[in-house]
DNA sequence: AATGTTTGTGTCCTAGCGACACAATTAAGT
DNA sequence: ACTTAATTGTGTCGCTAGGACACAAACATT
């Protein structure tokens, strides 16, 4: 083997990517779980993903597209590495490695497919304590939710939970709802003046009180990070 | 393969764990680079790692703590994953996964040690532009170089490049060769009250001027961040 | 003793978030 | 039509923590 690799020398580790996939329903925090088809953990609920299929994935992020796509027939339109987890005894099959995703997505893009299909569904994360979860997955979305918490401190990326047109009250629920704690509108405000993310669109919407002014994220735009936490 | 899983049924992408650790010696910003001992880009510099032995590691953790102590004879003082690479392109064997962490060590636990080898070397992180580099590990450590000046920014890590005893004058040049960027004593030591994460020792050491107090990182501390940046 | 150098402290300025008051706008009820 | 409730949107004060800078303290060298 001078330049010749040969790949059965080592005991490959199994490699799957996992995704936490959030979105902000009714003002609760959900994650997507979907009930696992095959063994181990057969017929429990866990994150969706898999193995890289190296002849369709060019890299692992499409890996996890994929695997959220067969689920929620959508690109979320959030997406970053969370975490690697590994070890001898997190899969009964052996040494794993599993790279999990962190995702967002409004749920009205997906709640039509989710409605059809019954093996996947949103569980709210505070109630998922009774839930039966494979894997360590249980403890790879309280570590997805924190980070979410923490980006939410400082990032706009909560809007990603939100469908293309939304109001500033719609933005302020989903920060709300992601730290749970009440924030002031003014707050929220100033960040969006501040962050130039947004475009207002020449229509308002009901709300039950003044007319809201509705908003997109402007096409293109980077996701500009503060240079201050909201506070805790 | 009803509730037995057969590996072979998956061609496994190529999995290893790499680490980017750095340092700072005298004011400029160091990555350790190592001599790669075989195929591909064989003789080249690249980032220390390697595969994970499933009969030794007991996760990837070790894995790149394993091949960090092969190259340095020791632990680093700070580790964190940074980001998993992957694609079709970047390892001429295949489709390859790399798992890199992000570490930091004070450059005097290592000097002895990397003095006497040959085949791993400081590299100053300014001067990498001419030096050929395998894999896209010089795009790597750019990425981890951005995570390190943003670290900097609202934590106090800078301070896993020190040894054990060190003065605010010599943190305050870690964060600066760090950054990039003067910073105000005033601003350090602030921070330094705020974190009480060092402890005085009983000690004062020269500095050229008056004396200056010694610290050193409260045994089993954890590492606070701040809700603010330092101003880029 | 005078000078230079580095450490350490005191203080003012400023940016941005929290809190709160209040105006503007709409719907619903009378 | 008027009143009330609800929500959106604006103005402003206070607070906190970093930036800047002055200056005192302590040590070495001459």
């Amino acid at each position: 083997m001078a330049n010749n690799y040969d790949i059965t020398e080592y005991k490959n580790p199994l490699f799957t990517v996992d995704s936490v996939l959030f979105t902000v329903k009714k003002g609760a925090l959900k994650v997507l779980l979907v009930k696992r088809a095959s063994e181990p953990f057969i017929g429990r609920w866990g994150l969706p993903g898999g193995f890289v299929d190296v002849d369709i994935d060019d890299n692992v992020e499409m890996t996890a597209l994929r695997k959220l796509k067969e689920k929620t027939n959508v690109a979320p339109q959030y997406l970053e590495q969370l975490h690697t987890y590994s070890g001898i005894n997190r899969d009964p099959r052996g040494f794993s490695v599993t790279l999990v995703y962190f995702a967002l997505i409004a749920e009205a893009q997906v709640s039509t497919h989710i409605a059809t299909v019954d093996d996947a569904k949103w569980i709210d994360v505070d109630n998922l304590t009774e839930l039966p979860v494979a894997f360590d997955h249980k403890f790879i979305i309280e570590q997805a939710k924190a980070r979410l918490k923490q980006k939410a401190l400082y990032s706009m990326i909560p809007v990603y939970c939100l469908p293309e047109r939304f109001t500033i009250g719609q933005f302020k629920l989903v920060i709300e709802t992601i730290l749970g704690k009440p924030l002031q509108r003014k707050s929220i405000i100033r960040r969006i003046e501040a962050a130039d993310m947004f475009e207002k669109l020449d229509e308002k919407v009901k709300s039950g009180g003044r007319l809201a002014q509705l908003y997109k994220v402007k096409p293109g735009v980077d996701i500009i990070n503060f240079e201050r936490n909201l506070s805790i």
